[in-house]
DNA sequence: GTCTATAGAAGGATAGAC
DNA sequence: GTCTATCCTTCTATAGAC
């Protein structure tokens, strides 16, 4: 039955997400998956024929996911200080739903770039990049914020948002041999995260 | 000969840790280990008995050599403004140097976070804090840094400096797309980060 | 579409000669 | 200390029955 196959599809689908980020592509077994989504390994097979084509969907499907979250710092009406702070409440917020995602998306990353350069070609960041000078043409005068320092600028932001997670087991380590909490100090970050960004730039 | 011995030991454990560096413990392949110190397989288990030994003491080695990067933190004797500068001046030098080595280890810790912690065991971070505290204590009046904020700051600057590493594959394929270099950009990020945490800290 | 059984290859580890 | 040969397990992938 097709409605019966969706399902199949769509158990093996999310076993696979659950089982790749987990371990990665390297560490991920066919086995696990398939005990994962509850059947045997030749169906894994029946529907993607290899491990290869089964990792592709699933990376793709979070890479996307991941770049779609980045939309908003280009689409949103807001002066520039309420879209900072828009990123980190919403792009924090996200990672605490998907705290293993950003470790995942980078190992992957560095271990075949040749993966993200062909999901990088449809989107064209030279349009982005003008789209964002031209809604905040006004603004800009307030702030430290020429052509040249804009990627240092967008990749700090990214770093502030993503990094604590990329690196959660270190730092929930340290964390918690000074008494805190690292979901604590995660929520603590969204409105830090803001301040501190907003106060470099401003003139 | 005893210094034949050493000099076997020693390419055995550089080849491996440029497997491991490049593949990941799952990925990384003791035939290629092998292949890379110009042995054969027989003589790794003969130095290190399995594969998880050989990835521990290089997992060790490289730990310790990062975490003694952020030595000069603690150590120096410099102003607030000069210690920022000086980090982010080394540890970028450091990082364009060995720039595998953070996705490395972030990716690792997270597939075993068991491992740093025994490594973290040692350090008694209460007291570096304190030691910090007591360097600083005549300066803190003219920046916004509290006890609270303390652990937020650091992390901000381990980020900024490691981040653009650990997601290098990402970020040089978005660089290119605008016509710009990774190499460049990261040269320029010294002066920028430095300029970019003081601004944000400042009173 | 789903299962069992198994082929076929790869990888970690060891035995034993030199 | 170093090598060749080989064992044994694990893993991806397929054949074939239902």
């Amino acid at each position: 039955m097709t409605e019966n196959d969706k399902l199949t599809e769509e158990r093996i689908f999310e076993a696979a997400t659950d089982v790749f980020v987990d371990k990665g592509m390297d560490g991920a077994r066919m086995q696990d998956i398939a005990s994962y989504a509850g059947i045997n390994k030749a169906l894994l097979h029946y529907y993607f024929r290899t491990k290869d084509q089964l990792f592709n969907a699933v990376f793709e499907m979070i890479a996307r996911k991941i770049l779609k979250k980045f939309a908003p710092v280009f689409d949103e009406n807001l002066t520039i200080e309420a879209k900072i702070r828009f990123f980190f409440r919403e792009h924090i917020a996200f990672l605490q739903e998907n705290p293993k995602l950003p470790g995942f998306i980078l190992n992957e990353i560095n271990r075949n770039p040749a993966r993200i350069k062909k999901l990088l070609k449809n989107i064209h960041f030279e349009k982005l990049w003008e789209k964002l000078y031209e809604q905040h043409k006004a603004e800009l005068d307030n702030y430290n914020i020429t052509e040249d320092t804009m990627p240092q600028l967008m990749v700090s932001i990214a770093a502030i948002s993503v990094f604590p997670f990329a690196a959660k087991g270190l730092i929930e380590g340290i964390l918690e041999k000074v008494g805190l909490d690292f979901n604590k100090f995660i929520e603590e970050r969204k409105e830090f995260a803001a301040a501190f960004v907003i106060k470099a730039i401003k003139k």
